[in-house]
DNA sequence: TCGCCCGATGTCAGCGACTGACATGAGCGT
DNA sequence: ACGCTCATGTCAGTCGCTGACATCGGGCGA
């Protein structure tokens, strides 16, 4: 399957993800990039369809990830629960330091173009979620709002994770940010 | 303070309004826009950072008014009932019918660019709300999911209503969807 | 009343993201 | 050995967006 160089799609990012952390997002062309990887500019759009989709590559596989273990929880949980476990395996994705995903994240934080396209994938997140609810016997509205707040539980979670040096992981995160919107969502 | 003929912001929104309903969204050519409102592009880009903020330049009233709702809420609410008391002034912004809101959506959800927009503009209110608790003394991580819980309900109780002939406003639509979230986040 | 200044608009040139069309060349099967 | 396929290269062009400078009409002080 590999002609020429292979792995030129993991070069370019390899070249971006670099180019990024040494002079910004903005400074850097996709010229410049491809250049990086021996490549051209044309062939860096044809892996990537935009500059900015070369940052999140990963995030398909972190939500087939939260989806399989949705499939995969315990049918006795409530749509909540269940959503909320799921999302607590991006663990396996994310994996047990925060430094590289910390890293990304600063780069992401610091461009609105990045932190809108961020946005709509977590949104695709919570779409998959709400999806996998479904299958689970919950009505669409509930789906729906559990997976908002599930993805909701896990982007605090995440955020303490990565500013957090004490080497707890991202589930321990995940869980106590679900004890927190218990509280808030509890009676009124 | 006019000079020329005045209202140059406003003729612009309508022009790109209008040809983004006749042909489309990418279709449409910045150019073109100011053409019709017979002014130049660059003009354009003087009044809206963005081809896309033409569409959104509404947001930021929105935002101030749900702001302003929250800081007049009764004191005894709880966080949540307070962000959604405040979500609910939206109202006021929307006006009766969802007639132009609907048309309006119906743009934006054919775009991928212009959901980013949008879901951006929505984490903006997500962060006003989550300070406007903090300054009724909520702390940071209770506000923050609170702020989007009451988002999700507002997005929920927004699409319902724009997708409603019934004749009934946004205020009842949401708090319909607050009902459902409490019974999703309740006790597990 | 005259003339100066300001602020909104116009003009121009240019960069960089992205795309379509076509060319090339290396491996693979036959 | 031949030709097909497919990743890549090449080229030209469109459009979003920006900086620098010019223009011009109205308000305002002298």
């Amino acid at each position: 399957m590999g002609r020429w160089v292979p792995g030129a799609r993991g070069r370019l990012q390899r070249a971006a993800f670099e180019l990024f952390a040494e002079r910004g997002f903005e400074q850097t062309t996709v010229a410049e990039i491809a250049a990086r990887a021996e490549l051209t500019e044309r062939t860096f759009f044809r892996h990537f369809t935009d500059k900015r989709e070369v940052l999140f590559a990963g995030q398909d596989e972190l939500t087939t990830r939260i989806v399989a273990a949705l499939a995969a929880a315990p049918a006795e949980l409530s749509a909540l629960d269940a959503a909320v476990v799921a999302v607590e395996a991006s663990a396996e994705v994310l994996g047990p330091r925060p430094d590289g995903p910390r890293a990304r994240q600063t780069v992401i934080d610091a461009h609105p173009e990045l932190r809108e396209r961020e946005l709509i994938k977590m949104e695709g997140l919570v779409a998959a979620i709400a999806e996998g609810l479904g299958r689970r016997g919950v009505p669409a509205a509930a789906a729906s709002l559990a997976a908002s707040s599930a993805v909701a539980v896990f982007r605090m979670g995440f955020e303490r994770w990565i500013g957090d040096d004490g080497g707890r992981g991202v589930e321990e995160h995940i869980r106590e940010a679900l004890v927190e919107l218990r509280e808030v969502a509890g009676a009124s």
